[in-house]
RNA sequence: GCCCGGGUGGUGUAGCGGCCUAUCAUUGAGCCCUGUCGAGGCUCGGACUCGGGUUCAAAUCCCGACCUGGGCGCCA
C-alpha cells in the first residue's frame, strides 16, 4: 500500500494549528472550482471535506493542475501537501498540494447529486445506494443507527443481560399470525424466522435469565407501506423472575438511554431535528381507556377489536408523546401472553406506541405448560408443531416477561423520517430484492 | 388484497389536444470572469416508459402491460 494512503488523515483531523505540516488525505472529489489565480479541489471523506488549493502560475505545478482539472467529480484521490492556516478557507485551513494520485476515476454523468443541490426520489436513491450514502444526510442516518445499536448493547451489558443468537432458519412451527418465507432446506421445507420469540422463551428454562438479541426478522406479508419491511431488525429481550411491569420499565429506560446517546451526537445537527430525551415514566393507558379516548374523538372501536392505523393516529394525536397501551384483550394477543389474575379475557400485554406508529410489544408470558398448550390449541394451531417449544415448559420454567422492539421503527420515529426504507441500507420490500 | 395518484434529458421538474423545433434547475462539454465556499455570466449536448387505439393533429385523451408514490387492510 502506498504511503499516501497509509498515513492519510481525515479532513476533520487537520486544523489550522497544523500550519506547515506535511499531510496526506484521501477521499472523493466532492467539487472543483477553477478560478483565476487559484484552483480548488474539495475532497470529501467519512468525516468531512478538505479544501485543496493550488495556486496557478507556479511553473512546476502545471502538470498537477492539469490533472486536477481533468479528474471527474466523485473520483477517489489521495493527495499529499502542506497545511496552510487560511481564514478564507471553509475549515480555517487548506492544503497546498504537492502530489495527487487518482486511485479510481468516476464515470460521468453521476446517477445522483452528492452535494445536495438537486434532490432524488427514494427509489432512485436506493438503486444507487452506494452513492446515496455519500450524501451528508443519508450518511448521518446510518452513523446514528450504529450509535443506537451500540447504545442498546451498552445498556443491556450494564444491566447484566446476555446477548444471544438464535436460528433464523426454522421448521414449520411458528407463533402464527404473519406469513413466512418458505425456503428449501435439503430435502425438507423450512422457513425464515418471523421472530426469536419461541427461542428466547426456551432460554428462560436454561437459567439464562436475562437475554437479548438484535437480529433480522422476516415477514412475508405483502404489505406495501412506509412502515413495513419484509426484512427488519428486531431487538428482543426476555427476563425471568419478573413481571411485565419490570420489562416495561426496562423498555422505557432503554428508549430514553438511546435518545440520550443520539442527542449527544454532533452529526445530528445535519438532520435539522429538535430531538429531546423523552421523560420517564411514559404514560400508560389501558386498552379500555384507549377505546374510550377514541370514542370521545368520534372513532368507535368494538371491545376486542385491534386498533387500526387511523385509531393509532387519532390516539397519537391526543397523547402526543411515547406511551404504553396495556391490558389488551387476550383474543388479539399471541398465545404466550399471560391472562391477568382474575380475568381470563384480558392479558398482561402491552404495546409501546409512538404518536405515529407502534414501536414494540411485549407481555408477561404464560409459563404453565398446561395453559400454554391449551392456548395454542384454542388459537387453532397444532400443539404437535410446538413440541420442541412446549418441552421447555415441562421441566422447570420460571415466570418470565419480555418484549420485541423494531429498530427501524424506533429510528424512523426518533429521526422524524417518513419512510422506513430510509433507515435500512438495502431494504427488502414487496418489490425490492436488489441491491 | 382494496382504493387513489404518478411515469418528460443522468437527477429533480414545467407543460396536460394544435402555440412543443418541450420549460426551468442541476449535471456533462466548452468559453468569459473570478480566493471560491449552492460562485457568477454565456454557448453547446442531452428526455415525453412500452404496446395498441381515438383524432386532421397526442407528451397531453382512452385501453393494456410494466415501473412507481400514497392511503387503507394484513402485520410489528
Amino acid at each position: 500500500m502506498n504511503m499516501l494512503i497509509k498515513n492519510r488523515k481525515y479532513a476533520t483531523e487537520i486544523t489550522a494549528d497544523d500550519d506547515g505540516e506535511r499531510v496526506s488525505i484521501a477521499g472523493w472529489v466532492h467539487e472543483k472550482r477553477d478560478l483565476g489565480g487559484v484552483f480548488f479541489l474539495i475532497v470529501r471523506d467519512l468525516k468531512g471535506v478538505a479544501q485543496v488549493t493550488l495556486h496557478k502560475g507556479e511553473g512546476e505545478q502545471q502538470e498537477l493542475l492539469g490533472r486536477m482539472k481533468k479528474v471527474p467529480r466523485e473520483s477517489v484521490v489521495a493527495i499529499e501537501g502542506e497545511v496552510k492556516s487560511e481564514k478564507k478557507a471553509p475549515n480555517g485551513y487548506e492544503i497546498l498540494p504537492k502530489r495527487m494520485e487518482v486511485l479510481s476515476e468516476a464515470s460521468q454523468v453521476l446517477p445522483l447529486d452528492t452535494t445536495g443541490k438537486v434532490g432524488a426520489e427514494l427509489d432512485t436513491r436506493l438503486d444507487a445506494r452506494f452513492m446515496d450514502l455519500r450524501t451528508e444526510r443519508t450518511k448521518q442516518i446510518f452513523i446514528i443507527r450504529s450509535r443506537v445499536l451500540k447504545a442498546m448493547r451498552d445498556f443491556f451489558d450494564e444491566r447484566g443481560f446476555i446477548e444471544i443468537n438464535t436460528s433464523k432458519i426454522v421448521s414449520a412451527a411458528t407463533e402464527g399470525g404473519t406469513a413466512l418465507f418458505p425456503i428449501s432446506y435439503f430435502e425438507r421445507e423450512a422457513f425464515l424466522n418471523q421472530s426469536p420469540q419461541l427461542y428466547k422463551q426456551m432460554l428462560m428454562a436454561s437459567g439464562f435469565d436475562r437475554v437479548y438479541e438484535i437480529a433480522p426478522i422476516f415477514r412475508a406479508e405483502e404489505h406495501d407501506t412506509t412502515k413495513h419491511l419484509n426484512e427488519a431488525t428486531s431487538v428482543d429481550i426476555e427476563v425471568a423472575f419478573v413481571s411485565d411491569d419490570e420489562v416495561m420499565k426496562i423498555l422505557e429506560e432503554l428508549i430514553a438511554f438511546v435518545y440520550s446517546k443520539v442527542v449527544d451526537y454532533p452529526g445530528l445537527a445535519k438532520l435539522n431535528l429538535n430531538l429531546e430525551v423523552p421523560k420517564m415514566p411514559f404514560r400508560r393507558i389501558t386498552y379500555d381507556e384507549a377505546i374510550e379516548l377514541l370514542s370521545g374523538a368520534g372513532e368507535q372501536i368494538e371491545w376486542g377489536e385491534d386498533l387500526g392505523t387511523s385509531a393509532e393516529h387519532t390516539l397519537g394525536g391526543i397523547i402526543g408523546e411515547l406511551y404504553f397501551i396495556t391490558d389488551w384483550p387476550c383474543a388479539i394477543k399471541p398465545f404466550y401472553a399471560q391472562p391477568v389474575a382474575g380475568d381470563k379475557d384480558i392479558c398482561d400485554a402491552f404495546d409501546l406506541m409512538h404518536p405515529r406508529l407502534e414501536l414494540a410489544s411485549g407481555s408477561q408470558r404464560v409459563h404453565s405448560y398446561e395453559l400454554l398448550k391449551k392456548n395454542i390449541e384454542s388459537k387453532g394451531l397444532s400443539a404437535d408443531n410446538f413440541e420442541f417449544y412446549l418441552d421447555a415448559f415441562r421441566f422447570g420454567m420460571p415466570p418470565h416477561a419480555g418484549w420485541g422492539l423494531g429498530v427501524e421503527r424506533l429510528l424512523m420515529s426518533m429521526l422524524e423520517i417518513e419512510n422506513i426504507r430510509e433507515v435500512v441500507l438495502f431494504p427488502r420490500d414487496r418489490r425490492r430484492l436488489a441491491p
